[in-house]
DNA sequence: AATGAATGAGATTTCATTCAT
DNA sequence: GATGAATGAAATCTCATTCAT
């Protein structure tokens, strides 16, 4: 059962990886970085702790690799965006694709937010969390712009923090937030439908 | 020298008491409450470790002293609002008073939001500010309703979550947020000028 | 039996530290520093595991602090040693101190050795044992040249490498060395008596 | 492609054993042998771990073969003194094969020093290395009883030492220790040119 | 013969908490 | 009330060794 070839190797190990990776997810989530041990993630992922170590330098690690495929999602999330040319279209994508990463990502989500207060712990993440926020504001303002608010810029600070906000509530609130009238609100009032 | 009538020695102990938490507070703000050693307290509190625990039975306590005491001070805040009577002059106050909470209060603000991402790790603390959550949010909606909206429930979780938005955006970005322009819009969203 | 004033903490906290020092260079000499684990010394001690860490911020601080005072004892050396005028004199001290400290100061010299042959991995250490080495050679050159010698310099390397091959050979063969005889070939050699 | 008949399977099992046991030598002699993992020695190498496995049943038998490699070594060194006849021929020899040890076979020096001070910690080592030295000192003591020194014994001990002594200063000082003016200095003190 | 994933015991280190004074 | 030395459980991390392929 155990692989042989390189790729067979190779497929394996990245599996594993994931495997591991998903279990930390599920911990760091529900109970912060500070309060998973090692030992907690190797039990759920059902591994050796030398193993964990094998994949991921050191646990810090873990947090990071977690982060950078969030990033790398919501890159592709962007790109997906830019394929279409009607800017309304655009937008009714852009909050779609949140709200569903509210809602049925919620792990990453709640891990993002939790990072995203105490971004500083995680050196390199810092940085790179920033430097990908930064570049997003600029795109989200321009939409608005081509849509025709006169105040692009606010109103993109405006639709980000009621976003942040959206998730925060549905962490705290779970399906006790009627998510689906507030995206309707949102369609409303930038005509999306 | 040192403190002689009751009152004094209430004082005193009163004082010590608040410097810990001061300390604390700061503390598990910046770097979280699993992050943050009672050494670190100490240091910062300066004064000896006997004594943090003197005052308070364990860790926890701290993080309940704090709560609490953040809970209090939202009561007052809704004392105060109750005082008025034009509905819109209480939203007025009420957002004034959510954005000070953020800017002046930084730490209490940035805590509290971290502890509603992992609120069950204190079990008191998880059933408290539940209640407390669900018992305000029919005030707002009451207030939205007296004002005149429509769908006032919605839109009473529409305005909660653009508060905490903004002060996950101001967590994040600091003084690069334009508080000043997002409280504008608040303002004549909900005509207050 | 506990401290309470200032100065009975500070020399209670002081023999304290030295046991623990004590119990580290018995272990340090006897199975090298990589070969002994911090639960040896705790054991040894007769302290807890915290306690350590409580005097010295890891275990590569028990090394440095071993050293550190190994190197003043050996400045104290030669401060007697200044104190004589006579060049035979001074001598005869610095072999007789010499082999007071190969033969009773036994692990002191041990890990000395040791630690030479392995001073680069504990950093600071490296450089201050190789200042203190490249002080002392010049004194023992001139102490050489004023007894009369016309190679000192050549001499003092001699000289220096019998005292330690003499160390070596004592910690291999203990007893069965003849020492004596050999402190007084050295006397004879450079007419001491 | 790969070896096929016995001989050069031997040849190609013998190779890859020294090319293990060569990292071991240069990574135990650096770094000492408990400073050294299986995985440096691997990587250094450039086999897999498994194979070491294969060819040495545990660490320690990595520092075993190293060093009844030297002694074996050491014992050529004997027999091509006892060719020839000279005492003084023979002495001169002796000093410039160990001069030639610490010099050029400096790694395997370092280790040998570095063994002899925890020796106790590869049992049957232990013995081996006492039990080559107790029969090699002997041969030193005859050589200069033959050579016509009063104090054969002492003499020799003092020669051990001297050689053990410029091996560890040659260890901490590298070249700037004159190694030439040293052997001359022997030379003339034993009358060998 | 050769690989490297996997294990688990043990090493170092941290930290909330207790307690004698 | 106040101190800080002391503890020990638990956290992070390392590493020799095994084993399926």
């Amino acid at each position: 059962m155990s692989p042989r070839t390189k790729k067979q190797l190779a497929d394996h190990r990245e599996s594993r990886r994931e495997e591991i990776l998903n279990a930390a997810l599920e911990l760091f989530a529900k109970n912060g970085y500070h309060n998973t041990s090692v030992e907690q993630i190797r039990k759920k992922a059902g591994v050796s702790k030398g193993l964990i170590y094998n994949y991921f330098k050191e646990k810090k690690d873990l947090m990071k690799a977690i982060v950078m495929g969030s990033m790398e999602q919501a890159g592709q999330f962007f790109e997906t965006m830019e394929e279409l040319t009607n800017p309304r279209e655009k937008l009714k994508l852009l909050i779609d694709l949140s709200f569903d990463y509210i809602t049925k990502q919620f792990e990453h989500s709640k891990l993002m937010v939790g990072l995203s207060l105490q971004v500083d712990q995680f050196d390199e993440l810092d940085q790179i969390v920033h430097g990908k926020y930064a570049g997003t504001m600029p795109l989200l303002e321009n939409l608005l712009k081509e849509i025709g608010f006169p105040n692009p810029k606010e109103e993109a600070y405006l639709l980000a923090a009621l976003m942040d906000g959206i998730g925060i509530q549905y962490i705290v609130l779970k399906d006790d937030l009627p998510v689906e009238t507030l995206r309707n609100y949102l369609y409303q009032k930038y005509s999306l439908i």
